[in-house]
DNA sequence: CTGAAAGCGCTTACAG
DNA sequence: CTGAAAGCGCTTACAG
């Protein structure tokens, strides 16, 4: 191979087939305006020579940008990861291609992450931000121009004027209580609420579902009801006795998610207790796995590929739409009944 | 808003300073020939007007490129989550960005994300390859100058003399000879080998592996031990039934990846077996979850964060050093021992 | 239907 | 230490 040969480029192609560079720009766009001759020959021509289109030298001339920045949490989280996975379908599907990022939870992250990003002149950006961050980490880099969509979680601190963006997240309020409501009506009275760190958004809001549902059934919840752990399965699992301390013992757990739900299903075996025969459980997310738990687990479903379709066509939608009205997209809980739930003693 | 505002440019920073744009790039790159005095000027006034450095035009200029592509046959598999969480981790650290593309296991859809790549120039490529994927698909599209490195799979067919590229994968043979070798010493005779689609390169190696453990035992391996499924947890789960047909039952599964692992060991208790009590299991790649098993589980690990860290700097080295010869780099497989081979009659 | 020229936002020799 | 000019690979009016 001979150090690094010159890449092949419209001019390459235009010289060899006695045309301009503006005709073969023409042929690439399918433009009418060619002769159907003029284009096979310079078709042929580029096949021959192996000739890429350069979109990044397209994209600066147009002043456009075929790009879309992904920003996520954590990539390695499942829910993410299929959330991720909607997104890049559904651009890919628009012509645009996905750039990744991965904060890690970290704003400090976060903030170099999206730097650089921004320095690829993205049409717009796809945040779940990391769950420390706040709007004033995110206006200095970002900046009033680029398209920004938010996801999963509110934000800390008040956005300034000026700085707009899209929400889309989950009626997270509202999943907590159907579940909750749900252990009510099959009759338990002791349920806790497991898992989930508490400062972050998504858990204050399900949190607050689960107590308006115990208000509303008129029992007061001990603080020893309220279990906090890492948002994982090995966390859910790990602190399963934590639920079975002095004083009153629930009988079930309204689950911060999924993950932590099956960790807190293996939990409770070496606790003595079965779920789904006398320990009732539900989750949040509806993640693959949660189908086939064991038991397999009445949670809240919340599709997270669709999530991320839907999240990269509003982003895109804004980002041809400058002028358009800030949008904030809530989506319904909705509740999938599983044998968690169903006790069979 | 007004709308679409001008981007701030180098030009901009230039007139409102008084120098030359030659003068702010060189402030961009820390050049030492700049006063400092100066320096700080530039750097105020683009403060001050919310400059964002535009790499995609510098790169043209420098006919360089800050991106690598990283297209996976599934985002959405943990496995490759993790993977992905490494690549981008180790690109990041070295000023690239990640260009995600998801094939879906579809060579036809794998052909389509790399042209789209290809098109942004990347440095270079990291591919885990659909399962129906071969040479010829990939050598039109990524041609003979992009940096390639394929990761976890053989690819069918042949590669044509001058497509060069590097290989990242596990010695699964060797891993899945060392899980049967364990069972083979626990005492076991009868054992099977679970999951997988029998067509893929890396089922087909650990089956050999598998089998060579098994030959060397002097055990022969009726068809029925062997049973194809999708490499998940779903279908892990759904065939446990097919190990209990008639004739030599095994009293031990090879599983082909931990997701089947996972669900064999739910299924086998809808059959009346308990997993690590009168079954044993083992699994291929230690998932975060294959520690929290029930039992935990004995695996082969793999740590795909970081196989991505290193694909990531594999990449980047070749892209770096053209002349390189072509490496092929087989992770040793480590057996990881936990409860599910440890039977407690 | 095709060509010559200018320009997207940068960097890079080359002068001074 | 700073500036004027050319060029990366495209597209876009504007002529013809």
């Amino acid at each position: 191979m001979a150090d690094t040969p010159r890449r092949i480029t419209l001019n390459d192609i235009a010289r060899a087939c006695n045309v301009s560079r503006a005709t073969v720009s023409l042929v690439l766009r399918s433009s009418p305006l060619v002769h159907a001759d003029t284009r096979e020959r310079v078709e042929a021509e580029m096949r021959r020579q192996g000739y890429v289109y350069n979109r990044a030298a397209a994209n600066l001339r147009q002043r456009v940008s075929s790009a879309v920045a992904l920003v996520v949490n954590d990539v390695s989280n499942p829910y993410f990861a299929e959330f991720a996975a909607g997104v890049d379908e559904a651009l890919a599907a628009k012509g645009y291609v996905t750039l990744l990022g991965n904060s890690n939870e970290s704003a400090e992250r976060q903030r170099q992450v999206l730097g650089s990003l921004m320095e690829h002149n993205p049409a717009g950006i796809i945040l779940s931000p990391a769950e420390s961050s706040e709007f004033s980490d995110l206006e200095r880099v970002i900046g009033p121009q680029t398209p920004l969509l938010v996801f999963n979680r509110e934000m800390a601190g008040k956005a300034s004027k000026g700085f707009a963006f899209d929400f889309l997240g989950l009626d997270n309020r509202a999943g907590a209580r159907a579940a909750t409501e749900l252990l009510l009506a099959r009759g338990h009275r002791q349920i806790a609420f497991y898992g989930g760190h508490a400062q972050s958004s998504s858990c204050r809001e399900r949190r607050a579902g689960y107590q308006e549902a115990m208000a509303a059934a008129r029992i007061k919840v001990p603080a020893t009801w309220m279990i906090e752990t890492a948002p994982t399965r090995l966390e859910g699992n790990a602190k399963a006795a934590a639920l079975f301390v002095a004083g009153a013992k629930p009988t079930a757990a309204v689950c911060y998610n999924d993950a932590v739900a099956l960790g807190l299903m293996l939990g409770l075996l070496r606790e003595g207790r079965q779920p789904g025969v006398d320990f009732a459980v539900t989750g949040f997310d509806d993640i693959p796995e949660a189908a086939v738990g064991m038991p397999p687990l009445t949670t809240i479903s919340t599709d997270p590929r669709e999530r991320g379709r839907q999240a990269a066509l509003m982003v895109l939608e804004r980002a041809s739409t400058p002028g358009m009205a800030r949008r904030k997209v809530v989506i319904p809980a909705q509740l999938t009944q599983r044998d968690s739930t169903d006790l069979q003693r």
